[in-house]
DNA sequence: TCTCAGCGTGAAGAAGCTGTGAAGCTCGCA
DNA sequence: TGCGAGCTTCACAGCTTCTTCACGCTGAGA
């Protein structure tokens, strides 16, 4: 699942774009403010970044050129400027797309697909830790040169562990990623995955730790 | 220097785009015709094309999702229409930017610019997984030294998996990349295509696996 | 020692997914 | 118009995975 930063003043527009991407399945965060909007980068290092260019304070193609000197994320220009010289200023700050507002949604998403696309097939999206690998693109999982054979739930499970590798991820987090837009509990079967992990897990340097009353943490040697 | 293929029936406009590019450093060919544009694009494997949609006989979109099967070079849509419907669709098949005519010369150039900064073109018309052979450019696949005997659609499908070959590709991506742009979900079909696939390579040490609710994988000895 | 909340574990039914044959549909072609 | 190849849709059996339940264990607190 992909996550996106939008970058825009606008409450409204912020709002609109936020659900037009959770319809399409992102995991999205916002800033309000240039400054704000570079903090928030380099924390979720998102996969996609929205901005606007018409910020106060910082101004989108400052945000941007600040960016590019330490981040390679796609970035999709939104603006109300449909004057040619600012377009052809941001694309060669290195802005992967300009669109200009108003802008029709299915258009907006289809160039979300595209600039992510060109990012290169090589590059495959994985989280490492210790001897654990999580290779999310091809939904698989292994320890060492030993792959593991997950199911979906399972794999999601470990994901969200090994994200937080070394901390603590309440059961409410855990069960809010493994089972979004899930109305009943499903902590109770929770633990019957944990289990079932772990024993697939086994004895090779990764485990799970029950902390108890607040959720698991994940440890590698 | 890069080598840019134009492909748009009007002289006139192959004239001024011809006259732009090589302002800019671009060797330059051309095609006046779909069919003629994918053999110039074989021929000369350039490092970006710019398809007019508009094209008499084999239309701009065909072009385009047959030069995708064999070729990822960025691929700049030109065209007069300026509806959303074609230009997601033109998008999803492949397409790496749309501009509508007329258009500023300079954001042109800026956003050639931008769709070759990222990708490497894939040069390789044919991708070799232990005895499983799958020429795209020629639409054949071999085990061996026997010729498959496949349709359009397996063949498309049998490409996806080789590509990946010995890792899971997810349904989602299969479909993606199968049937580009579809918004009815076929993911009910694959199963039967994958069932025809796997009766064409029989029992000749190319398998595909299922991997319950996640994906397929293609496996050889 | 008793009580109780939280956790681990096995088992079984429910739910969902896959493989497969067959029927219906579309489209190009003669 | 009829034909055939290929694609899609449907139904259903068999299998995998998920959920639920029951029960035992443990450690903290009274």
């Amino acid at each position: 699942m992909s996550k996106a930063l939008i970058i825009d003043d606008e409450q409204q527009m912020r709002r609109l774009l936020r659900m037009l991407l959770e319809s399409r399945g992102y995991e999205v965060c916002e800033a309000d403010e240039g400054q704000r909007g570079l903090q928030e980068a380099a924390f979720h290092r998102p996969d996609v970044v929205l901005l606007d260019l018409g910020l106060p304070g910082l101004g989108g193609l400052e945000v941007l050129k600040r960016l590019r000197e330490w981040s390679d994320v796609p970035v999709l220009i939104l603006s109300v400027r449909d004057q040619e010289a600012t377009k052809v200023q941001a694309l060669e700050i290195g802005a992967d797309d300009y669109v200009t507002k108003p802008f029709g949604s299915a258009e907006l998403l289809a160039r979300l697909d595209v600039i992510q696309r060109r990012r290169g097939p090589r590059h495959t999206p994985e989280i490492i830790a210790g001897a654990l690998k999580v290779d999310l693109l091809h939904h698989e999982a292994q320890i060492g040169d030993e792959a593991l054979k997950l199911t979906p739930t399972e794999f999601a499970l470990l994901k969200v562990l090994t994200e937080h590798a070394g901390r603590i991820v309440t059961q409410n987090q855990i069960v809010k990623q493994v089972w979004p837009g899930q109305s009943s509990d499903p902590s109770e079967g929770l633990r019957v995955h944990i289990n079932h992990l772990r024993k697939k897990l086994g004895d090779r340097g990764v485990r799970i730790v029950n902390e108890p009353g607040i959720g698991y943490r994940l440890e590698t040697e």
